[in-house]
DNA sequence: CCCAGATCGTTGAGAAAGTCAATAGTTTTC
DNA sequence: GAAAACTATTGACTTTCTCAACGATCTGGG
């Protein structure tokens, strides 16, 4: 979002759409929260960049490193994406020889993603940072309502998936 | 997110891939944050896709049916989206006659964006079943609880922008 | 007044991301 | 042991993102 590249400036000061926030979708909750991602995607993604990573990649490398050895399914399944994207997420990953494929002993059809020492180390830079964007991001937060906010988020992540029929 | 056709089911229980919430990402307040957002998202897609309607053209026509006369540089900047996408956006809503576009008196160079009344009743019943998924996907939250989250996004979304020089 | 520079909407191209079907190899189930 | 289900991979295709260019218009300075 906007490559903040010196001179961010001019004057958008109060940017001069900020009437629109009277709007129905502006005080909508799902609205804020697609905001509010928004500037943590772009917050952390360019911490990332400075490793040469993605949000995406990052996050396939903090859960090699974690030494659970996933398999790309569960990579797929946790992460919520085509299995064939985690395809090219670990493709990248493993040509710049960050993570490993290893064969999963108990299912010969399955991968398994494993932390190079290399993955291990930049890993440890970039969380860092990233979470030192973090920060940033949330700064306008206190310790009490991260907390809470994180507990709240985690309680919907946990929420069943839309009924589709529901009594009109 | 998967059209629930009839069974959807099996028994995925608990995911089985549920063990990798131990990892770094998943104790991540970003992490959550995405993972409510893709939610919420896509229970409001499924919502207004029963109108011929995304999220995007959803956004679009609640503003113009606001009728605050934005123009599309007002629209691209509070929807932190490119002018380009704007424009599609809005010929396809105009297409439907569901909004005008219109010159603005202020600054010929400018269009503002103005619902028909089609699109005003149309939005009317989007806008019925787009808050009723939102109580869906915030159900599991009290209604204080959901106040208190829209503030806190609410702070998040002022927050100042990354300041990309801090001290290492 | 007039010109330079900025701004608005639009178009088009190219990169990135998301979606989906098909396939080889392997496991599971009966 | 054969059928069905599952894993990773590939390839095609669509959608979304990002950016540069352009005509029309506005703004500010000389």
């Amino acid at each position: 979002m906007q490559t903040s590249t010196e001179s961010t400036v001019a004057a958008p000061r109060t940017s001069g759409s900020d009437r629109l926030w009277a709007t129905t979708v502006g005080g909508d909750v799902a609205f804020l929260l697609a905001r509010a991602n928004a500037l943590s995607l772009a917050n952390a993604h360019a911490a990332a960049a400075e490793y040469g990573l993605k949000v995406r990649s990052y996050s396939v490398l903090a859960i090699a490193v974690s030494d659970m050895r996933p398999t790309q399914r569960e990579l797929s399944e946790f992460l919520q994406l085509d299995p064939s994207q985690i395809v090219a997420l670990v493709d990248e990953l493993e040509s710049r020889a960050l993570v490993r494929r290893e064969p999963d002993p108990n299912d010969r059809r399955a991968n398994v993603v494993v932390a190079t020492d290399e993955g291990r180390a930049l890993f440890a830079e970039a969380h860092a940072k990233v979470a030192g964007t973090e920060r940033t991001t949330f700064g306008s937060l206190s310790d009490q309502e991260r907390m809470t906010l994180t507990s709240m988020l985690r309680r919907l992540a946990d929420a069943p998936d839309a009924p589709d029929a529901l009594p009109a």
